[in-house]
DNA sequence: CTGTTAGCGCGTTCAT
DNA sequence: ATGAACGCGCTAACAG
C-alpha cells in the first residue's frame, strides 16, 4: 500500500484544465490567469504536490548538482573547503555531492567518470599527489562539463578555472621570519615529495634560506611519505630523534606536521620557542589550542571553497565556448603568529 | 558547436539494432547474442557512449543517491560518520548528497524537504539540537522514503532505524574512573542542555557521582550555550577562572571541551594530571597529539557511519511496510586511558 | 534472441 | 489564457 506521488497530472484531472497549464502555474508564468493559478496553488498544497527533481533534470538538462572530489575527508583543509562551497552554493540553489578520491589516481578516475554520467552540472577537484596525466579531467571538459581544479594543481588545465595559495611564497614569509627572529639551523618536515603543493613549500624554504645565506643541511630535512596520521606521528619521532645536532627551528608544511612536531619535542624535553620554534601550516584551529599555541601560515580555506563555488556557477551561466581562457585566482595567505615562535 | 551526447539510439541506428537490445547487451542481459553483445560493447565503447544517470533514475525509480544531513561540518565527528557513510554507500554503489542544517532546525527541514523531491533514494539524518518535534521525518517516512537516524535522537521516531551510542552510560564509566583514581571534587562541562546527548552525558555524570555518594556541587557544573568554537573557549576561560575552590577532576563533554579546558588550566598554570585529570569524549584524533595527551571516551565514529549506511541500504531491500518495526542500535564506547588521568 | 510499445514526470513549442 | 502533443534517454512488458 505504497502511496503514489502526486504529480501534476493529478492537480490537472482535480482541476479539469491541462497539465501544462498547471505546470505554468506552478511555474509563476505570467501568461496564466491569477485566478487559476491561485487554484493550482492551493489544490498543489491540499494534495501535497512535490516536484519530481529527476523527471525536472532530465526534461531540463540541469540538476542543480556539484560534484566535489577530495583527495581525503580526515583532512580539515578540505573539509573547510567543501564548507565554503557549501555556502556558496546553497546561496545558488545548488547541492554538493562530495566524494573522496582516497588519495588515489584511479579513485579519482573513477569518481569523474562516475560524474560525467549526467548527475551533476559541473565539477570541483582537487587533484591527488598521484595524479600526473590529466588527460582524465580534460577529456571531462572536453565533453563541456564546466571544472574547476582548486590546491595541488600540478599541470595548468586549458578550460578549467584554477584556484590557489602561493605556497612557495608563504612558505618563504614564514621561514624568513624564522630567520629574522634569529634562527639559524632551520629544519623542514614537508610531505610527499609527488605532491606539487608540498613542492612548493619545499621550494620557498629553499628560497628563505638562500636569499639569506643559510647553508641548506639535508639532515635537517624529512619529507614524509605516508600519508596516515599514525605514521606521520612515527616518521616525525624518527626524524627527530636521529638528529645529529638539533636545530633550533622547525619549519612544517602542514598544521598536523607541526602538533605532531611540538608534541614530540615536548615529549624530548625541549622548550618551545625557547629551544626550538615551530611553525605550522594550514590554520585550521589546532594550532590555537595547543599549549604553546603554534605560529601557522593561515590558509583561507573557506573562502577557497567559496570562490571555487563562484567560479564554477559562474561558467554554468557562461556561453560554451571550450577555447575561451579560464581564471587562475591565487589566494592570500597570512603569517599568524602565536607563541611557538 | 557543443557535442551531443552519444545515446543509446546512436549505437542502435549504427548497428541496425533495436534500443532494447542495446540497452539488453549493455546490461549484460544474457537473452542477448554473445556475438551482438560484443558488437554493442565495442561500438559503444568507440562511439564514447556514456549512460544518462538521470535518465535511467527517472525510469527505474532509483538515484542510488543517498541523503546525508549533518547539524555542522566543523565537528569532526560528523565528518567521520560521514567518512564510514561513504565507505560502506560505496561498495554497494550508492553516492552521498550531504547537506548541513547549520545548527538550525529550519534548514534541517528545509534539506529535508530538498531530499523529498526524488533526488535520493533514503536519508540519513542527525537532528540538531533545536530540533524538538518529529513530524518532518515522519512525513518523510510516511512518504514511503526510508530514514535512518543517528546521534542525539531526542525522541524515538518509528518507521526509521536508529543508531547512537549510550551516552549516559559511557559518562557514567568515565566519572566512575575519576572517582577510582581517587579524585573527589569533579567538575564537569558540557554543552547546550537542549542536546539530548550532552543531557544524557551529563545524566551519568550525576549518577557517578552518586552512586559514590560524591555531593554534586552546582559551582563545578558548566553547559557550554555557543556553538561557535571561539565562544567555547570564553565560555570555559570564564568557568575555570571563576571557580571559587578548584576541582581535581574535570569531565568534559567533547574532545574540543576537553582540550579547551587542558589548554586554560596549562595556562592558568596546574599540572596536568598532578593537579587536575581531564577526560574528553570522542577521540577524534587530537588528544592523542595534545601534551598531555588526553583520556577520552571513544566513540565509534567510522563505525556509525558504516552501520548507518547498512541499515539504509537494508530498508532499501526490505519490502515496503510502514508498519515495520525498526531497528534501534547502540554501539560500544571506550575509555581510552591516556596522561591526563 | 530481438523488436515494438508504453511509460517515468515534467518542460515546451505550437496551436487555438 | 489554455490545451495537445512531443521530447528528454532509458527500462520493461509484451510479442514474436
Amino acid at each position: 500500500m505504497k502511496k503514489r506521488r502526486v504529480k501534476l497530472e493529478d492537480i490537472a484531472r482535480k482541476l479539469n484544465i491541462s497539465i501544462a497549464t498547471v505546470s505554468r502555474a506552478l511555474d509563476k508564468n505570467p501568461r496564466v490567469k491569477p485566478s487559476t493559478r491561485e487554484k493550482v496553488f492551493k489544490t498543489a498544497e491540499a494534495m501535497g504536490y512535490m516536484p519530481n527533481q529527476i523527471a525536472k533534470s532530465l526534461s531540463s538538462g540541469k540538476t542543480n548538482i556539484i560534484g566535489v572530489i577530495i583527495p581525503r575527508y580526515d583532512e580539515p583543509f578540505f573539509i573547510e573547503v567543501c564548507r565554503g562551497i557549501d555556502h556558496y552554493a546553497r546561496e545558488h540553489n545548488y547541492k554538493i555531492l562530495i566524494s573522496s578520491s582516497r588519495n588515489s589516481f584511479e579513485f579519482e578516475r573513477e569518481n569523474l567518470i562516475s560524474y560525467e554520467r549526467g548527475i551533476v552540472d559541473g565539477i570541483i577537484l582537487s587533484p591527488t599527489h598521484e595524479t600526473e596525466t590529466f588527460t582524465h579531467i580534460r577529456s571531462i571538459i572536453g565533453k563541456g562539463i564546466p571544472v574547476v581544479l582548486f590546491d595541488n594543481i600540478k599541470e595548468e588545465v586549458s578550460g578549467a578555472d584554477h584556484v590557489l595559495i602561493e605556497d612557495d611564497k608563504a612558505s618563504y614569509e614564514a621561514v624568513e621570519h624564522l630567520i629574522k627572529t634569529g634562527r639559524k639551523r632551520i629544519a623542514f618536515v614537508g610531505g610527499i615529495k609527488e605532491k606539487k603543493v608540498f613542492q612548493d613549500r619545499f621550494k620557498g624554504y629553499l628560497d628563505a634560506m638562500q636569499a639569506n645565506q643559510i647553508e641548506v643541511l639535508d639532515e635537517l630535512i624529512l619529507h614524509c611519505k605516508s600519508l596516515d596520521r599514525e605514521f606521520e606521528d612515527t616518521e616525525i619521532n624518527e626524524f627527530l630523534s636521529n638528529l645529529p645536532e638539533f636545530p633550533d627551528a622547525i619549519f612544517t608544511c602542514t598544521d598536523n606536521y607541526g602538533l605532531l612536531t611540538m608534541k614530540t619535542l615536548l615529549k624530548m624535553g625541549y622548550r618551545i620557542p625557547d629551544d626550538v620554534a615551530v611553525i605550522g601550516f594550514g590554520d585550521l584551529g589546532l594550532g590555537e589550542v595547543f599549549v604553546p599555541s603554534m605560529t601557522c601560515i593561515a590558509q583561507p580555506s573557506f573562502e577557497m571553497g567559496q570562490k571555487v563555488a563562484e567560479l564554477l556557477i559562474q561558467q554554468f551561466n557562461e556561453p560554451v565556448d571550450k577555447n575561451h581562457r579560464k581564471k587562475v585566482v591565487k589566494l592570500k595567505t597570512e603569517l599568524v603568529l602565536r607563541d611557538s615562535t
